[in-house]
DNA sequence: TCTGGGGTCCTAGGACCC
DNA sequence: TCTGGGGTCCTAGGACCC
């Protein structure tokens, strides 16, 4: 069984596949719209108001990640380390709140560029997406084209990229990765093993923190050393998952390149500044959150069959309980009520955060969801645009592009 | 790493049905 | 009443991602 395959499915190791990320992205959104903060180091945060702050950040630019502020950090930790306003001579740090909808604005820009240049675009977050060009270049204009690309991201969107190039979605997202910020990783067939060898565990998708330690107290240290480890032990010890990682870490992914269909659920939480057991504030939350959701769901034309809740007690132990409905409603009142049924389990308990979310979700008719009414624009944007498309992608990159741009070509 | 918010996928046990 | 097996749905938790 292990390693089988569909009957006549493909296994394309010839495709060309791109993986486009932004760097930094919402820093780059506030760069867009204030040039003064350019070579800055700008920090974005949630929950960071006019230097009031709980809240994590969002985004640190590179400037901002030389002093040591990371993603989510704590602001006030951020602050600490980057402070706002000059006290002797030391660096000043740019805060600026998130604001999604101006970086769904730009986003939208930037994808409108990547449907021009390719037939197939999977959108996987509001800031990365892959590309597959297998029908429209060969390996040998790979790298030529990546860096027009990232050159017509820049023109047109305003904001840099990174963007790796291999024969699957698995190699090219570890590829784009490589050379960040503004790099191109070609990895062309014959070199995948070669190049995603000598990495570290964690730099392949799907590998976090508890994977990586399990992997290394089986003496298994790099990428090349999952590639090399026995199938069967994998499998033993990480199941389904075992199977993928051992796959990935040795170039084989066949997964192809398609959009991202509709939500699976939709959510909405938030955490106390500090753990509580007020049933009046839980409850009161609760009501927001739920509010928040259905109000989303609603607008979305989405219904929902399964209503939840998802309690953070300290110190981060997470809890859920979910009930589902013989039907699929749009009903903000019995969302509400049965939220406020399934928080009494937790009477008397501290709480830090709380979150209310509906799943098992069905789509009226007519709604094609905002992901959809993108891969609309998307079509038509290839309608009108390809022809202008292709001339730029045949140009061939001027020397300045060739300057700015670090182009690594692993061979 | 004392920890924000919005998601996805996988697993495992139990209920229930045939 | 004891005995099987297969399939599906539901719930809860965990790992991971951006």
């Amino acid at each position: 069984m292990s390693g089988a395959r569909l009957p006549g499915a493909p296994t394309r190791e010839d495709r060309i596949v791109l993986h486009v990320d932004m760097d930094c992205f919402y820093a780059a959104c506030e760069r867009r719209r204030d040039p003064d903060l350019e070579g800055e180091p700008v920090v974005v945060g949630m929950g960071y108001e006019s230097g009031e702050s709980h809240g994590a950040v969002a985004t640190a630019s590179y400037e901002a990640r030389e002093y040591g502020v990371e993603s989510a950090q704590a602001i006030s930790q951020a602050l600490d380390l980057l402070p706002r306003t000059r006290d002797d001579d030391g660096p000043v740090g740019h805060y600026r709140q998130v604001d999604m909808a101006h970086y769904e604005t730009v986003s939208q820009e930037v994808k409108a560029v990547l449907c021009e240049v390719a037939d197939t675009v999977r959108a996987v977050s509001i800031d990365e997406a892959y590309l597959d060009v297998t029908d429209r270049l060969g390996w040998t204009g790979a790298a030529v084209f990546a860096r027009n690309l990232k050159a017509q991201i820049r023109e047109e969107a305003g904001v840099p990229a990174s963007i790796g190039v291999a024969p699957n979605m698995s190699t090219a997202k570890v590829a784009s990765d490589y050379d960040k910020p503004d790099g191109v990783v070609v990895v062309p067939p014959d070199d995948v093993r070669s190049f995603l060898a000598p990495l570290s565990l964690e730099e392949l998708h799907g590998i976090g923190p508890v994977t990586a330690r399990a992997l290394r107290s089986m003496g298994i240290e790099t990428i090349g050393d999952l590639a090399s480890a026995d199938r069967g032990r994998l499998v033993d010890q990480f199941g389904e998952r075992g199977r993928e990682i051992h796959d990935h870490a040795r170039g084989h992914d066949d997964r192809e390149v398609e959009p991202v269909g509709q939500p699976k659920s939709l959510s909405n939480e938030s955490a106390f500044t500090e753990p509580t057991d007020d049933a009046d504030r839980i409850a009161d939350r609760l009501v927001t959150l739920a509010e928040e959701v259905t109000t989303r769901a609603s607008t979305r034309e989405i219904l929902y069959k399964t209503i939840g809740i998802k309690v953070v007690t300290p110190p981060f132990d997470v809890h859920t309980r979910a009930r589902s409905l013989s039907g699929p409603v749009d009903d903000a009142a019995l969302v509400e009520t049965i939220a406020l049924d399934l928080i009494e389990e937790f009477e008397e308990q501290a709480i830090r955060k709380l979150g209310v979310r509906v799943s098992n979700l069905a789509f009226v008719e007519e709604d094609q969801s905002s992901l959809d009414e993108w891969n609309r624009n998307c079509s038509n944007d290839q309608q009108t645009n390809e022809p202008e498309a292709n001339a730029r992608s045949d140009v061939a990159s001027n020397d300045e592009r060739e300057r700015q741009t670090s182009v690594f070509e692993f061979t």
